[in-house]
DNA sequence: GACCTTCATTGATACGGATCAAGACTTGGG
DNA sequence: CCCAAGTCTTGATCCGTATCAATGAAGGTC
């Protein structure tokens, strides 16, 4: 099988924007081929359905770009959002006849998708590959241990001001590469308020005004709903209520590429294995008139 | 190496009281071998410190009696328990150097353990015990983000609620046989309040207040602090909030042994991939005087 | 451009659960 | 046997956040 693979297909993975930062950059040659002639590229518009709850997930993947989230619904119709996925974190539920929560297109996605089937035949031939799989799940599994302590004894605002340190971990560290973020520092949060709040294990209400109390206490600087300058890293380091972990974000965010820096002790949300890939560029400030920010 | 096993040694896995519910069921001939070379049982106190949070763990293993917590705990002592490990779970974190979360005996318990390392490298050498490995940190995953729900929108009430159902179930299924309960229902909880808090995203003023409150709506009945009996199973489901779920649980658990029924969808909580092992007859009346149960 | 829908903000009020405080009960040690 | 320490329960009060309600701003459609 291995012998037909045609040359051109390669490219196809070549070209993809989080081949280093993927479990694919893990793989052999021969692995990598495999899941290059599996893999397709889809997209999805934000609030469309990857995997419903409960259903059998046909394919898991790689976010490319865009956010997806993993949420679960009760019967009453609250709902919970057990997890956010960004650039190179995966999505699906291998070896499983049904996934637990809904995957959905937070805003508009790009996916790097395999057939489930197909990709866990993949995995099962390759143990490096599993093993991959295995590191990766572990980390996941930190995270969402954090995340328990986050919702079961933080204040909202604790959890609005981890969040927000989150966000901008995700948006500046570049898997091993620190870039040295853009001073002042500035932030985006690619989410809606509903998807912060069920997120958070709040309500909509709450995060607007513990958005505003930021502002008005100069932590934050409010440019639009979904952009903010961070006026006082150190003060949302406090507010977050975790304050050792908080300042190794924002101070490695913060300092230019070093020699082979430790990778931070931060289980803490980092859903999949690697960080982000969201550009530093976006979150700039453009000169004509007031302060903007483009939007993607 | 493998040459030099005593045929003595086999007798120690062969007498372990989870052999056929824990991952070691899943290893072939000579990786139980060597498994078992390499294991040792070892007993804690309740109170008593197996791996302190950030500490490199130096073992992993197995539950083979008694309860063990993972908490975490921030610098003001804010505290959270992300799981409690059942006869049968495994404990420890492979493949980190430290331990994201405190792992301390609940109750008195004898470990299974393993030096890290070794059992590091029989994993590696072993992409069968991987693979289990695999799929049992894929189902704590899911359990880990059920809780995720359960912590972030339901109210202590209904995590209580769950939480009962969730241990009738620890108790009373054995892996993959079903042993008819007892009628009516008895539930110990293993645990103190504070555990029970600690883990619930509660106070343990604020336990006491809904068992009582379960008591005096006649959901349960309460025998002493740790021992119940539960007499509306129906209310209990529909407490919990989840009663789909809840209601195979308890349905499951109180039905005699069927053939080959299917594996009920309980990601929910089922910490380890398969449930537990507590004998059902220390949940039974004992007929001198009063109602009593026996404690172990 | 008018209309509708969705999203974010803000205010008023209500409630669940935390906190503080104290008493009852159990357990182990001298 | 009593005392000390820990555990569980119960009451009174307070606070954080949910809920209800209303308004303004932004985007999409005819």
């Amino acid at each position: 099988m291995a012998l037909s693979a045609p040359a051109t297909l390669e490219t196809k993975c070549d070209r993809c924007a989080i081949r280093h930062v993927s479990i694919c950059g893990a793989a052999d040659f021969d692995a990598q081929n495999e899941l290059n002639r599996a893999s397709h590229t889809r997209t999805f518009l934000a609030g469309e359905t990857i995997t419903a709850e409960g259903e059998e997930p046909g394919i898991v993947g790689n976010v490319v770009s865009g956010v997806l989230r993993m949420s679960k619904t009760m019967a009453d119709g609250r709902q919970q959002i057990v997890g956010l996925l960004f650039p190179s974190d995966m999505f699906g539920r291998v070896f499983s006849h049904e996934s637990n929560f809904a995957i959905e297109a937070a805003t508009d996605v790009t996916l790097c998708c395999f057939d489930k089937p197909a990709f866990e035949r993949i995995i099962l031939k390759n143990p490096q590959i599993e093993h991959e799989i295995l590191l990766s799940t572990l980390d996941e599994l930190d995270a969402a241990r954090d995340w328990m302590m986050l919702l079961g004894c933080q204040t909202v605002l604790e959890r609005l001001a981890s969040f927000m340190i989150i966000i901008v971990h995700r948006t500046f560290k570049q898997n091993d590469r620190h870039c040295p973020a853009p001073e002042p520092l500035f932030l985006t949060i690619p989410v809606s308020r509903r998807d912060m709040a069920t997120y958070l294990g709040t309500t909509v209400e709450t995060i607007s005004r513990k958005i505003q109390y930021m502002a008005r206490k100069k932590v934050i600087r409010i440019l639009d709903p979904k952009h903010f300058e961070i006026t006082n890293s150190g003060q949302l380091g406090r507010l977050s209520g975790r304050e050792d972990l908080a300042a190794a974000v924002i101070t490695q965010s913060m300092l230019p590429a070093s020699h082979e820096p430790a990778r931070p002790k931060l289980a803490w949300f980092q859903s999949g294995r690697n960080a982000s890939v969201a550009r530093p560029e976006d979150a700039v400030l453009n000169q004509d008139g007031g302060i903007r920010i483009l939007s993607r």
